[in-house]
RNA sequence: GGUGGGGUUCCCGAGUGGUCAAAGGGAUCAGACUGUAAAUCUGACGGUUCGCCUUCGAAGGUUCAAAUCCUUCCCCCACCA
């Protein structure tokens, strides 16, 4: 156990949005080991960034010395959060909830210790406690402890109801009440006495406390965190190119790498507080020396690296940093022939070419580097990078829209790295 | 149910028979500058074999010609009941 208090802890951090019974709950993680859960809803078959500051808020409480418990949403999944959303949202199958759920499983373990002793994680599934759970036994025995008008008057559904041309149905009204029941479930199971989770999760979460008081006769807690914003307004987590997801087979660890590499000066010390386990004065630290340094700080790497780490281990930020030199560096001649295979190994875009010589335009196209503002790959937008001088091959500008590529030109006979714009590579392979 | 006002390209929003792929702004992308930044400036901003093709809530109709006129339908907003 460390020195400094876990809510301290998360207090200089900024993760903290809101508590229950403040004092109390305080008093209550001083006591010694507590169990604390999170909900995680299998919403797709990967956790995003967004999931990051939960996720590692529960690493950080098992760092304390309290036992974390991930909740993966296997039922909560087949019904849909209504929190916030402005519509109603589309039912997935069970099959692929299943599919979702093992996956989210595995990716959450990655983030807590399962073998430290008394404190060791525990991955649950809420389906295992409401898929045996009759309507009748739900409705009696759970239903009865909710009131609707309470209900109603929750934030997190009430423009659902309030607003015209917006409904919300049974099913997910009923969310609430399924999330809540996990609570007390787990009150129960596992004797644990607090929820976190994102600042949406407020009403889910106070519905739980009140539900395991009802059931359990138990007083238990909540805390939420901070929804992550950015300075200039726009949404966390998405790029042109999309989703930061943590699954690398979906973001690779460059992108992901590159995605922490980008964030803005106003955001990054923020960041830096939330996404990493730096002690506040190594933060404060960073902060001031670049504030002192000039030209580019510091923050943005350490940001880039410490997460990359964290979701991807030391051989994730190697190769994100490999392909970063490398590309970033001008200069790719000294890349070896194996370099260039391992490029697209770590997770270089890299398109595969079966003739021996073809149009630049045609492989922007092929390569889907020709994609305009508006998401459409046409050829129209390959010829418009080409005369902007926006493409080079091999760190060569190529501004004649009649260009041609072959084989025999790339390194090694056959491989070209095309970059668009500032900082999109792309890498073309030939098979010939 | 009544009355009035609307639905335009990613978003906001002009446009009331041809000169409209449709003003202006935002967003986005590219270029310059820079720190793989911010701010700023410049350019692009439906697709294309550059002949044309698709687009102004939907479907029909009038016309040589429609986002603009007519008919029906769908949806939204405001006020009144």
């Amino acid at each position: 156990m460390k020195e400094q208090n876990l809510v301290q802890d998360l207090g200089w951090r900024g993760m903290i949005q809101q508590m229950t019974a403040e004092a109390e709950l305080k008093e209550h993680l001083d006591e010694g080991m507590k169990v604390v859960y999170c909900g995680f809803d299998p919403t797709a078959d990967s956790l995003h960034i967004g999931s990051l500051v939960p996720l590692l808020a529960l690493k950080r409480f098992q760092e304390y010395g309290h036992k974390p418990i991930a909740l993966v949403g296997g039922a909560t999944g087949l019904i849909g959060d209504p929190s916030f959303k402005s519509s109603e949202r589309q039912l997935n199958s069970s099959d692929i909830v299943e599919n979702w759920v093992q996956r989210l499983k595995h990716q959450v373990s990655q983030f807590i210790d399962f073998n430290c002793g008394d404190n060791s994680a525990v991955v649950a599934n809420n389906l295992d406690w409401t898929k045996d759970l009759d309507v009748l036994s739900f409705l009696r025995d759970v239903g009865k402890h909710f009131s609707i008008n309470s209900m109603i008057q929750k934030e997190s559904v009430k423009q659902r109801i309030d607003r015209e041309g917006e409904g919300i149905s049974f099913t997910e009204f009923t969310y609430m009440i399924l999330q809540s029941y996990d609570f007390a479930e787990l009150n129960k199971r596992y004797n644990c006495t607090l929820q976190i989770g994102g600042s949406d999760q407020w009403g889910n979460i106070t519905g739980g406390i009140d539900l395991t008081r009802r059931m359990n006769r138990q007083q238990v807690f909540g805390m939420t965190l901070p929804l992550v914003t950015k300075s200039d307004g726009t949404k966390f987590g998405k790029t042109e190119t999309g989703t930061i997801w943590l699954d690398p087979k979906k973001t690779s660890q460059y992108s992901f790498y590159q995605f922490w590499l980008n964030t803005a000066d106003a955001d990054v010390y923020k960041f830096l507080r939330y996404f990493t386990f730096l002690e506040e004065e190594a933060v404060l630290k960073i902060e001031k020396d670049d504030q002192e340094a000039q030209g580019r700080p510091s923050a943005q790497g350490i940001l880039a690296s410490e997460v990359t780490r964290l979701v991807h281990g030391d051989d994730g930020l190697e190769a994100a940093q490999r392909i970063s030199s490398a590309l970033f560096s001008g200069n790719y001649d000294r890349l070896s022939e194996s370099d260039l295979v391992q490029l697209a190994l770590d997770g270089l875009e890299t398109t595969h070419i079966e003739v021996a010589e073809t149009k630049l335009v045609d492989l922007l196209v092929v390569s889907g580097l020709a994609l305009t503002p508006r998401g459409e790959v046409t050829v129209g937008q390959a010829r418009k990078f080409i005369k902007s001088n926006a493409i080079s091959v091999n760190g060569e500008k190529v501004s004649d829209i009649e260009a041609t590529v072959s084989s025999s030109t790339g390194y090694f006979n056959k491989y070209h790295i095309v970059k668009r714009g500032k900082k999109i590579f792309h890498l073309i392979t030939w098979n010939v």
